[in-house]
DNA sequence: AAGTCGGGGAT
DNA sequence: ATCCCAGACTT
């Protein structure tokens, strides 16, 4: 707390001129930046949730071409849906969008909500889109605060709270009502953003050439290296998974989809269970009691696969297997696909490794 | 307040 | 290996 400024203790006017002028010499060519189209802006913002700009631009692109306006995602199943955001991750955020677009479609004439209160209310949209999307498509004063935002004022403000706890994120968003600029506040949004990704970076941030480095505490005091102050996460839990590649004899593989909610809800994937508190023999009980395979032909893992998850390591072992019927369980929605079918179903990148590598042999 | 939810790029 | 990214939702 010793070392917290407040926004008014700076020159508020020298740091939004300064900031803005900056962002609008130094702004990225990015395709959500053609137009103020508010859906595209929300499409934007959604998918730049926890994700960087150069992965989404191709995803972006994509889903604009295939999904131009609200009413042709708001009509879009959910397969393509999914599809579309298919290696995106987070996919609960398209799931809420349709619902949110569909609820725009319905209960706004189509138009997106221009206040805080009212956007706030729709699937997905917390403070920070609801802040992104009011400032940048419509102009209005709101702070947006993300991790970018965070970094520059924790430093420029000299703040030594934790990010990571929600109390501090108030305590941004309470500055920013006084520090936004309410003649440019899309620009001076994009501008605090686009001066944490470009300039005011993690590691060895680029002080030398920050357009608001005569305004920083955290220049002036040296401490820019020490800024901001997040504590740390833990460590992600090992699982030890088994997949199985199941052919029958018409060329088909067996695919199920996933339970609608929780880890890649609605994704499709190679039946699996998880090991350790099973012998293998158990394992292959189940794989005939859920799966209905007769004829496993268990001999050595096919691929062994490492995926990584924020909170959980997959070890996945695949193993080839036939089957000549299913019964399908209680629960479960299996599909028997031809191989080059499978590009029109969604797989978490995790089973799109067994695709590439033990079907199409890489 | 802490846990869940993906995937990838930078260091 | 670790961090963290234009975060939101659930418990």
């Amino acid at each position: 707390m010793e070392l917290t400024l407040r926004c008014t203790d700076i020159d508020i006017n020298a740091f939004r001129n300064d900031l803005i002028t900056w962002f609008y010499q130094n702004q990225r060519d990015l395709p959500w930046r053609e137009n103020r189209d508010p859906y595209r802006v929300w499409v934007s913002e959604i998918m730049l949730q926890q994700t960087r700009v150069d992965t989404v631009i191709p995803y972006f692109t994509n889903f604009m071409r295939e999904f131009p306006d609200l009413q042709s995602f708001a009509n879009a199943p959910e397969d393509k849906i999914l599809k579309a955001w298919e290696g995106l991750g987070y996919y609960s955020r398209v799931r809420n969008l349709q619902t949110a677009v569909r609820e725009v479609v319905t209960e706004y004439a189509g138009k997106v909500p221009d206040t805080r209160q009212e956007i706030s209310t729709l699937k997905g949209v917390g403070p920070y889109t609801a802040g992104a999307i009011l400032s940048i498509a419509y102009n209005k004063p709101e702070p947006a605060v993300d991790g970018n935002v965070m970094r520059v004022l924790a430093r420029v403000l000299l703040i030594d709270e934790d990010i990571g706890k929600a109390k501090t994120r108030k305590m941004f968003e309470s500055e920013l009502y006084e520090l936004i600029d309410p003649d440019d506040p899309s620009a001076f949004n994009q501008g605090l953003m686009e001066l944490g990704a470009l300039v005011c970076t993690p590691t060895s941030p680029g002080c030398l050439l920050c357009p608001v480095q005569t305004q920083c505490g955290a220049y002036f005091e040296g401490k820019q290296a020490e800024l901001p102050v997040k504590a740390k996460k833990k460590k992600a839990v090992p699982k030890n998974m088994a997949a199985f590649l199941i052919r029958n004899d018409h060329d088909e593989v067996l695919i199920e989809k996933r339970p609608e909610k929780g880890l890649l809800a609605g994704l499709w994937q190679f039946p699996n269970f998880e090991l350790g508190e099973y012998s293998f023999t158990e394992l292959e009980q189940g794989l005939a009691t859920h799966y209905g395979v007769r004829d496993y032909n268990h001999n050595e893992a096919i691929q062994k696969i490492e995926h990584v998850f924020s909170h959980i390591i997959w070890n996945i072992q695949v193993f080839e297997g036939k089957a000549d019927t299913v019964e399908s369980t209680e629960g479960t929605v299996l599909k028997w696909v031809k191989e080059e079918d499978l590009e029109q179903y969604a797989f978490p990148v995790s089973h799109q490794k067994i695709i590439t590598h033990s079907i199409r042999g890489d």
